[in-house]
DNA sequence: TTCTATCAATAAAC
DNA sequence: GTTTATTGATAGAA
């Protein structure tokens, strides 16, 4: 046994944390997105094993948002929303008016609108790492694409056309959710890309897939869960947690 | 040691399970209380340890709603659905250890108010009880108050005199929470207790004081949480998971 | 990412 | 709610 090659003990295994802020930023971000993970599932198994119905948002730093819902994100939210009379509006007593307990919300297209975001975000990354691995490095700022091009510098000419390329991109990116859609039934959605001509672009957008992830046992079709992470960073910069 | 009692063994532990839907009702909610805490505690974890925004919402069967937010529940809705952060200070260079919590929220006000709320609700649950207690089984519906009344079938004038009544309640509470106020601040927070003349009343509410569960470690002051859960019953039956 | 040793959550039974 | 035996989550390292 002496001369027997002892195997190494790799890891000393978990050890108990301080909850603190994590000063380590790689710690943190690999911390966030285990804890990220962790949490949806906890999420979605309160949604099988109960029949409730949860959404969950989570802004990390940097711009990027994280999201869980069923059955799904708006929906929950619409209905926490409507059922407490819209937020920040409640003044103590005069507000007691509201006749309408319905959800009239028109809230429904964009949502169809935002699923649509969602096949594009995904799409999008595949697109990317295609291109990524088609063309080599043909990029011209580290890694990133035309789209991450910082503006700052651009002139008006050079802006109104960089601004059609999205208006482009976007509307390729739509069709290509719509065939999708046709094909497959997920309840994924997020909030917009960020297409605007305001300054605050965000193109990158890192669509996660998680979706089997919620369902590893056999309630596929009873949990309609819809997953949203999405993010970009700014303008061609690495992402941050 | 042979004659030793044994202590018995008084649980077999705990036993992995499916996840499915839980079948036997009282399971259920036992499973869904403990599981929500859990689910909560670990986003508050997110939350500090990260410097994460999350928010959580949660409706249970019934009409129960359990939502949990930093730095507050409508601060990271507003932002996941307007795609923009608002205050706070989110400049991508990551902050040294400490990262003194100013916390600039305009909402302050706001929570506030759900503060009062969450009394209302806490000291309205007291006052159902004790009314039961005293009155005894002068209740009409089997366990329920007037204010649980169905609607459906009221005349005009009695739904009037309905709503004046509920008007009444809801200020006789408000101002109730103004004095417990004075005494005692904790961190929960609520939406309105859904007062309104549309059939939708749910003056029943069952706030829950989850405040020391997020801050078991040193952290009070750098996570302004807002824990919201409060909820009814249908007119008068009894609550449900 | 993947792997382990450990810590933390929790199903059952009180 | 409390206890206990387990399962499940995860910090640290590779």
């Amino acid at each position: 046994m002496n001369n027997m090659m002892m195997k190494k003990k790799t890891t000393q295994g978990r050890k108990k944390i301080e909850i603190k802020k994590i000063d380590n930023l790689s710690n943190r971000q690999v911390a966030f997105s285990k804890r990220r993970v962790g949490l949806f599932k906890k999420a979605s198994e309160l949604c099988v094993l109960i029949g409730a119905e949860v959404a969950i948002i989570v802004h990390s730093l940097g711009k990027r948002v994280f999201a869980f819902g069923h059955p799904s994100i708006d929906a929950v939210i619409n209905r926490y929303t409507t059922g407490s009379a819209s937020s920040s509006s409640s003044s103590s007593s005069s507000s007691s008016s509201v006749a309408d307990p319905n959800t009239p919300l028109g809230a429904h297209e964009i949502q169809q609108h935002n699923r649509h975001y969602a096949k594009v975000s995904k799409e999008l990354e595949v697109e990317r790492k295609r291109k990524e691995l088609i063309e080599g490095s043909k990029l011209e700022n580290g890694g990133s694409f035309w789209w991450d091009d910082p503006i700052e510098h651009m002139g008006l000419e050079e802006l109104q056309q960089y601004k059609a390329s999205l208006e482009e991109l976007k509307k390729k990116l739509l069709m290509r959710a719509d065939d999708l859609m046709l094909l497959k039934n997920s309840s994924s959605s997020s909030t917009n890309l960020g297409f605007n001509n305001s300054g605050d672009i965000n193109p990158g957008v890192t669509a996660v897939g998680c979706d089997d992830m919620f369902f590893n046992q056999t309630t596929t079709e009873y949990c309609n869960n819809s997953i949203v992470p999405y993010g970009s960073d700014d303008f061609g910069n690495s992402l941050q947690v």
